[in-house]
RNA sequence: GGACCGAUGGCGAAGUGGCUAACGCGCUGGUCUGCAAAACCAGUAUUCAUGGGUUCAAAUCCCAUUCGGUCCUCCA
């Protein structure tokens, strides 16, 4: 079965086929490393990495290529601030942007692609577009893209340049460019700027250039598919495939894939509303990395989320449901045999659960059919009817619902850790939850003690001093499970 | 100003012409438990922003209004 795909070029649902060998060969554009990223950049990278881990599920193999913006203005810009060579600073951001990568469980591209280490390819193109007069050089030396010569120019964003909007800003500082839309494809030199010299003068990439180059560099002049935030469809994307297809003449990318904006407690995210939060910043405030990646990934990339506090806390008790839901199957024995009503209600579930990602990732119906799931198991095993013929099946979607959603396994306190670590080291420690800076020194053997010396006054029937080390431990955040086969905790 | 998207229970959210409007969280009651927790069971929107219209039938289609969002040159 295919995965339909909302496709922003054809403005439809079509179906993703790898066109060369069942490979899906796939551009995401990365980040700008310029400083730490933010929630609304981890809903892009979260949602491409439900599809390209639903590919992988469905057989595909992957060729995905990822940029990283190590060459731009703010980037020139904060980097002097900083007083630090560019390299050295795009360097901290880039280490920092994977370790949230990381933390939120997003797979790695199989390709990273720094603009800094293919200029090279960025001037071939340019002189390939310069030679058909479609790149022209102005008088400070930069180089520009005649919108003119590519017909095509709107077709991803339908937009229809014929004339110009009311309101739309003209840059009139770009005076010498033939026609107001032409935009740059290299930069000239600037005082004090890091610059490449090349046969097309001294100066910088613009930024839309570094992605075609890397793009067809890596995955040839035509392939599968282009992902990005909304708001890079134009005119990121755009430009994209005029400069590409200008030189290659062929599509540069078959279907193309935007992620929409979430909004932050019903607003829209901003520095100025008080609103912006970046990964690090969640971290210290004590909530969870998988919580995160679980609430970004709970509504469907295609429609706008909101993002809020509460939402965070409801999606660490669903996932809490489900990781308890997992160590029930590990621990108990179940009777011989096979129910075959809950069989076949697993067999239905895996069915859902495939088709409602196939049908353009709706990931909010996949959720539910494991939740659906794990209701009927957990009435099954407390009925008797949850057999040890059941088990392996059961599981088995268990798996195939963490290779996509990856939220089963608890790398949580590994991450706070991190986070910890981090905030001590550049002197912000005094941004994180205190409850949190006192539950991560709280060791392992230091609750595990405690939680013996309950297990045994509960055996003396002394109740009054059992209830009060499980309060004691709650206040710190641990929460006591006396089950069947004894007592367990976890980390609320 | 122009183009485009959205509005569903206490909260998040699926569903886009036809069975009792998924699922998660929360809340209330019950079972279990020394008490809790976990789990299960029951209850929790006669109703899908508002007002009109089309249809045998609308949360789903059309129009208007209100509100939120994206883009209209370097923001995921």
């Amino acid at each position: 079965m295919a995965i339909d795909l909302f496709n922003t070029l054809g403005g439809r649902v079509e179906a993703l086929v790898p066109q060369h060998d069942n490979e899906l060969r796939m551009y995401c554009c990365g980040p700008t490393v310029y400083d730490y990223g933010h929630i609304g950049n981890f809903r892009t990278f979260l949602h491409v990495d439900v599809l390209r881990r639903f590919a992988a599920l469905k057989g595909m193999k992957l060729k995905h290529v990822m940029n990283v913006t190590d060459v731009d203005d703010k980037i020139i810009r904060n980097a002097a601030a900083a007083n630090m060579p560019i390299g050295e600073y795009t360097a901290k951001f880039e280490r920092a942007f994977f370790e949230d990568m990381d933390a939120l469980g997003v797979q790695r591209p199989e390709i990273i692609a720094r603009a800094t280490e293919n200029i090279g390819d960025m001037v071939t193109l340019i002189e390939k577009l310069a030679s058909e007069d479609i790149a022209y050089k102005t008088e400070d030396g930069s180089w520009y893209f005649r919108i003119a010569r590519f017909p095509d120019y709107g077709k991803l964003s339908k937009k229809d340049f014929d004339g110009i909007e009311d309101g739309a800003r003209v840059d009139v500082d770009e005076y010498e460019k033939d026609a107001a839309r032409d935009f740059a494809l290299w930069k000239a030199v600037k005082p004090n700027e890091h610059s490449w010299d090349t046969s097309l003068g001294v100066g910088r990439p613009g930024w839309h250039i570094e992605c075609s180059a890397m793009a067809m560099k890596h995955l040839g002049p035509t392939f599968d598919l282009h992902a990005g935030g909304e708001d890079l469809t134009f005119p990121h994307h755009e430009n994209e495939i005029a400069q590409s297809e200008a030189a290659s003449h062929v599509p540069l990318a078959k279907h193309w894939f935007h992620v929409r904006f979430l909004l932050v407690e019903g607003k829209k995210m901003s520095k100025s509303e008080g609103n912006f939060y970046t990964l690090r910043d969640l971290l210290l405030k004590g909530y969870r990395a998988s919580a995160i990646r679980f609430l970004l990934l709970s509504v469907p990339y295609r429609h706008q989320m909101n993002f809020t506090f509460e939402g965070l806390t409801e999606s660490a008790n669903a996932i809490d449901r489900l990781r308890t839901f997992a160590r029930r199957l590990d621990k108990t024995e179940f009777a011989a045999g096979e129910d075959a009503g809950l069989a076949a209600l697993t067999v239905e579930k895996q069915r859902l659960f495939d088709a409602a990602l196939s049908n353009d990732l709706n990931t909010a119906e996949a959720r539910a059919a494991i939740f659906d799931l794990v209701r009927a198991a957990n009435s099954a095993a407390d009925t008797g009817t949850l057999l040890a013929g059941n088990v392996a099946s059961i599981r088995d979607l268990l798996a195939r619902f963490d290779s996509v959603f990856d939220v089963l396994t608890d790398r949580d306190q590994r991450v706070t850790r991190d986070a910890l670590a981090w905030a001590e080291a550049e002197g912000r420690l005094g941004e994180a939850a205190p409850e949190l800076v006192a539950s991560s020194s709280f060791s392992e053997e230091e609750i595990q003690k405690l939680v013996d010396e309950r297990t045994l006054a509960k055996k003396q029937r002394n109740f009054a001093r059992a209830d009060a080390i499980r309060k004691e431990l709650a206040e710190k955040g641990i929460l006591i499970e006396d089950g069947k086969d004894g007592v367990s905790w976890k980390r609320k």
